[in-house]
RNA sequence: GUCCCCAUCGUCUAGCCCGGUCCAGGACACCGCCCUUUCACGGCGGCGACGGGGGUUCAAAUCCCCCUGGGGACGCCA
């Protein structure tokens, strides 16, 4: 039995994504190869961006993934709660053992006057930082202020000088001068924890053995080891791994690629296929072997073999994989994965009365239905004959994000979003809802829009208009 | 702007730690040929990279320094 302890530790503010899968088989992998353990923790501490399905979706995604955690909300574990809005009192606790030992303090600045600090410091070129005016408070100016109810939050104090060394497990020593790191909020004025106090209370309460998450921690992680020593804790190993890339090589994103999981299985790829891409870009399989099953993918685990510079994603080379994977299904795979996953019944349901008045005979059905489970259109020569308005681009960047952004994918406030973007841009009905139609389903003749739009869901619509305007 | 990380074909990478076997190997993509009534699969071949400059050394993709380039962080977000 090994002391390997390792967590994927997601927030729960919209749908899981590669970087998400990217970041849990890492984590993964290195549990199993190591006998340890893998915990998931749900880092749920901002109430304002929390999405109220998000941890369902997370889980699901796991599931899809194959990613088993031994230790998680859904199925308990020696250390539950494993939400951190139900671990609040700990955090309290921290607080109050850091306030006590002087290694914090209480601010009173609004953030009204913060945000104007760090307008003036960016315009003269300074970095943003914050001024510690509140770090020399005195006793009783603290007090009188609590009294009379002004809001604070609870700030580390940095030491002024020295440096702050730790190592990471793929780059070796890495340090930074204290005087770079600022006094970091720990505890918001609404009694939630800031991630970084979070974080570190809970991997050290639940034993974490390696904190293995993106490079865009990589920063903070000086922060996290001085609260460590603050609180009289060992600091776990880090590992921090690379960020996945658009091909423009900035940091991926959905703009640019059909990043959330969900949409990636619309579009037919195999779970197994994307883990094993993911393994791949990450330097977690050898070489000579790309195409590699999960038993071999444990054994030969090597995260020094990952490589340190950001991998693109490629959806070609993901695409070819998940073409191997279909080569090497047996004919009874073959067949079920087609019933359950592409053709089930609840999708037949969901396309029947779509579809029911415009088939002649059932033979049609996989050309009038192909845009159902397709997923790039060919829309161009169609698009060509109905002769869009030039500002058909913006108003449908415009409409994308607004579909972005809606809270609930339904027909009613599909309709609303497009009524909007048709009045607030001149455009006739048929002047965005006929390209809409073609560019979503590839033709003219397809169903009624809304259900279809509906049907498809966010992830999909928006994926396809997305092509379009990144033509 | 400040700090931090990174750097081999268009992309993912092998080689780098322990310098010579590397005029740099594989995979995706692309191109060509073969197979094939077609297309795909498969087979064969082609195109294509050590970012630049200084060192160290008999010898550098490999070690050191500088530059350049890319990325990340700088929130009462994670």
């Amino acid at each position: 039995m090994s002391d390997v302890r390792v967590r994927i530790a997601p927030s729960p503010t919209g749908d899981p994504h590669v970087g998400f899968a990217f970041t849990a088989l890492f984590n993964f992998l290195y549990a199993r190869s190591n006998g340890g353990k893998l915990i998931f923790r749900l880092e749920d501490t901002d109430r304002a961006r929390l999405r109220q399905d998000s941890e369902r979706r997370l889980l699901e995604g796991l599931h899809w993934l194959g990613i088993d955690c031994d230790e998680g909300p859904d199925q308990g574990g020696m250390h539950a709660p494993y939400r951190q809005s139900e671990r609040l009192p700990l955090y309290r606790d921290s607080i109050a053992t850091l306030l006590q030992g002087r290694h914090a303090y209480r601010c009173f600045c609004s953030a009204a006057r913060l945000e104007a600090l760090r307008a003036t410091q960016r315009q003269q070129k300074q970095t943003p930082r914050y001024d510690r005016h509140c770090r020399t408070l005195s006793p009783d100016a603290v007090a009188r202020q609590e009294r009379q109810g002004v809001p604070s939050v609870v700030r580390l104090k940095m030491p002024l000088a020295g440096t702050t060394v730790f190592h990471d497990e793929l780059r070796g020593e890495l340090s930074v001068a204290n005087s770079q790191l600022d006094d970091a909020v720990l505890l918001k004025s609404d009694g939630y924890p800031v991630y970084h106090l979070a974080s570190v209370v809970d991997d050290q309460a639940m034993q974490i053995s390696h904190v293995i998450r993106a490079e865009e921690w990589l920063s903070s992680t000086p922060k996290h080891v001085v609260l460590y020593e603050a609180l009289g804790f060992t600091p776990p190993r880090f590992l921090h791994l690379p960020i996945l890339r658009n091909r423009d090589h900035s940091k991926i994103s959905k703009r640019k690629n059909p990043v959330a999981l969900r949409l990636l299985a619309q579009l037919g790829i195999l779970p197994a296929a994307l883990v094993n891409y993911l393994a791949l870009i990450g330097g977690s399989i050898e070489h000579d072997h790309e195409v590699c099953d999960r038993d071999t993918m444990i054994k030969s685990f090597a995260p020094q073999r990952l490589n340190l510079g950001g991998p693109v994603f490629d959806m070609q080379k993901l695409l070819w994989l998940n073409q191997q994977y279909i080569q090497n299904m047996d004919e009874d795979a073959f067949v079920q994965h087609l019933r359950e996953e592409v053709l089930n019944d609840t999708k037949l349901r969901r396309i029947y009365p779509l579809l029911r008045t415009r088939l002649e005979n059932f033979a049609q059905f996989f050309a009038k239905a192909a845009f159902f489970f397709d997923g790039v259109q060919d829309y161009q020569a169609q698009l060509e004959t109905l002769q869009p308005r030039d500002e058909l681009p913006q108003v449908l960047a415009d409409l994308c994000a607004r579909l972005e952004n809606l809270t609930v994918w339904t027909q009613a406030n599909i309709k609303a979003q497009l009524q909007a973007v048709q009045q607030e841009n001149g455009f006739k009905t048929k002047e965005l809802y006929l390209p809409l139609r073609v560019l979503v389903t590839g033709s003219k003749d397809s169903p009624e829009l809304l259900p279809v739009l509906e049907l498809l869901g966010r992830e999909l619509v928006t994926y396809r208009l997305r092509c379009f305007l990144n033509r």
